[in-house]
RNA sequence: GUGGGUGUAGCUCAGGUGGUAGAGCCCCAGGUUGUGGCCCUGGUUGUCGUGGGUUCAAGUCCCAUCACUCACC
């Protein structure tokens, strides 16, 4: 089962909020999905991940196939019984390590042909396969394999990838068609660099095919950032208006809020993950760097409105000593708070489209990170 | 006591034939957008063990001395 419905409009813009339901139950959207690359949000439990109130998470196809591979995870029956994850879980197909693996790998209308990074043994992903490693997992929300390309791009390479993206995308429907008993979902994903009349172009190929939901890939990959709103402004407003709309990749807190504005439903960014793991927290009032000799006897939490379990019980003082000490306790209670921080910030929007206060929101997030600090 | 070796950044060490000092790590500050904890970009730090001598010029050559260290008595 599969099904969104819009509960929340903003007036004055184009946010909005919603409800997925998924096998694995519900999300509330607008959304920020955790990446679990490997079948685990890095330093965190599922448990932990439930305190942070993440509602959904991600995995990712290509990661999973090479290890433990599928054979392993059929045993269990899914991604979610070996992992301990009973919430909804969405796979990446593993187009986007075509464009960050690039130099190990080779595109072709059949598909993407790589090496392992781990082993160096050569696969085949093809649109049929990534859907069949992905009903596999028993991800509720499986996505098409696309080719993304790198920043800056000429015309003609953003056209040829997007057309093979939408030929990918047809193929990927027929084979989830013929595998699906139904409460698997299948977004398909938006493409054509930063040409405006190629995500047009994209837009309508793929939202002609139909899925029950889409993407905006290719976004975030090293272009300005005027120009990744601009591009995501002028392309989700081509998209089914009743499907959820997730911009892939992306991204920080301040693109979030943009985002939201701009339509976007559902996100999922390393940032959080990444940045805890090299010491950088997200707060209300900006990015903090925890490793800052400033810190060193600072008896505050990291975030002193932040309600999540480090802030609750932990100063910045000791977070600095763990993290300089590279203690693994660092990892953990970073990746904490900054999950909780994004997971928040999609909470308190949802909250405020609701109650038709967005624009007051909006004003106010941007207030906070500049009157501190 | 005798003979050898080593003393250069907080640490480990580079610095043919003399031209007033560098690297890695650490530390400090940035970056990080469909993930390997990595990585990238900047930056701070020196009485070159000490005292003499030779020389226009000494980390470098000479003498003395101190510390550490090895071998032998």
């Amino acid at each position: 089962m599969f099904d969104f419905s819009i509960t929340s409009r903003c007036q004055e813009t184009r946010a909005r909020t919603g409800v997925i339901d998924t096998a694995h139950g519900t999300v509330r959207t607008p959304v920020f999905m955790p990446v679990g690359t490997l079948g685990t949000v890095k330093a965190l439990s599922p448990e932990e991940l439930v305190q942070c109130g993440a509602q959904i998470i991600l995995g990712n196809t290509y990661h999973l196939y090479l290890r433990p591979g599928c054979e392993v995870i059929e045993h269990f029956s899914g991604l979610h019984r070996f992992m301990n994850w009973d919430g909804p879980i969405l796979t990446d197909s593993g187009g986007f390590q075509v464009f960050s693996l690039a130099q190990l790998s080779k595109v072709s209308e059949e598909g993407a042909a790589f090496q392992s990074h781990i082993d160096g043994s050569s696969h085949l992903l093809s649109p049929e396969k990534t859907v069949a490693i992905q009903v596999c997992l028993d991800a509720d929300i499986i996505m098409c394999l696309d080719q993304c390309i790198a920043y800056p791009a000429e015309r003609e390479t953003a056209r040829e990838a997007l057309e093979l993206t939408a030929r990918w995308a047809g193929r990927c429907k027929k084979e989830w068609q013929s595998r699906t008993d139904g409460h698997q979902a299948l977004f398909g994903i938006v493409q054509g660099g930063m040409f405006r009349e190629l995500r047009a172009r994209s837009a309508e190929l793929t939202a002609e095919i139909g899925f029950d939901g889409y993407a905006v890939g290719g976004l975030s990959v090293g272009e300005p950032k005027s120009q990744m709103l601009e591009i995501a402004d002028q392309t989700l407003p081509l998209l089914p208006v009743s499907q959820p709309k997730y911009v892939m990749g992306v991204g920080t807190p301040e693109d979030l809020v943009e985002l939201v504005a701009l339509g976007t439903d559902m996100f999922d960014c390393v940032l959080p993950t990444r940045n805890a793991r090299n010491g950088q927290m997200f707060t209300a009032g900006g990015t903090l760097n925890i490793t800052n000799a400033r810190y060193r006897t600072d008896t505050e939490p990291p975030d002193p409105s932040c309600t999540c379990y480090t802030c609750r019980h932990y100063s910045r003082a000791y977070l600095r000593h763990l993290y300089m000490s590279r203690e693994l306790l660092a990892y953990r209670l970073n990746t904490i708070h900054n999950i909780h921080y994004f997971v928040r910030l999609a909470e308190d929007m949802r909250g405020a489209i609701a109650e038709q206060r967005f624009t007051d929101f909006r004003k106010a997030f941007y207030r906070r990170r500049t009157s501190r600090k």
